[in-house]
DNA sequence: CCCATGTATGCATATGTGCGCATTTAAACA
DNA sequence: TGTTTAAATGCGCACATATGCATACATGGG
């Protein structure tokens, strides 16, 4: 029957949708702390801890554990090198994550709101 | 001066980057009960909140915020009928700013992360 | 007009999380 | 091996916000 599938095919796009959906991702960019450090990286590429909280108010220790969060989630990208740990922005897993959750919605939006489905 | 002019460019970059950020629009979508909103407008298109809220563990005045405030930041779509308000996504707006944000973090990130740049 | 139904709002509370201080760990240099 | 510098961690505090209850505000049906 048509309407069998076509609900299957909804559950599986939203699986999909689940699957791909990485809340933590995006509640690191809703901090204004870490968009003032993303900001930072923007302007000053590569940098260490030290550098960074210069230029913001907070704390070395809150710094740190920022930087250690954006780069768990695929933001930021880290290596250490002597005594000083180096971040810079992780440019292939961001716009990964980014594109793979566009491409998601769209298809979740095309599935479930056709024009005539959704608007009345 | 060359490298002059290469910092005027990031930091026009850099200002772009930040008037395009919305940062309550990723918080916004942070919120397990507001994903689990989101799916739900997924798998069943249009929906008013006495529908939605059946689905779900919290009182119908919380999901009703959580609603407005998916509308606000443009991930939803509401308009009023006969005594309930109904809700969808707003394929338009909610696509369109994750776009912009893609396009302005690949430019930010090609400005500032050139491959010989960022690593090391 | 009054009542029922669907939403929105005021308020109190609980949970989450950003923050700074103090301390610990790690590593380079004398 | 001790000293100094950079970063990470434990802990407690403060503030933001998600939640639920009670209530107020619509609006459609009788």
């Amino acid at each position: 029957m048509k309407i069998q599938s076509e609900i299957k095919k909804r559950a599986d796009v939203l699986e999909e949708f689940t699957e791909a959906y990485d809340a933590k991702f995006f509640k690191t960019l809703s901090e204004p702390a870490r968009i003032q450090i993303l900001r930072y990286l923007i302007l000053n590429g590569r940098s260490d801890i030290g550098s960074i909280t210069e230029k913001m108010s907070q704390d070395r220790s809150v710094v740190s554990r920022h930087l250690n969060q954006m780069q768990e989630v695929g933001i930021l990208f880290c290596e250490k090198e002597t005594r000083h740990m180096y971040y810079s922005i992780n440019a292939q897993t961001f716009v990964d994550k980014l594109e793979r959750f566009l491409a998601q919605i769209k298809k979740s939006i095309s599935m479930c709101c056709p024009p005539d489905s959704c608007s009345k």
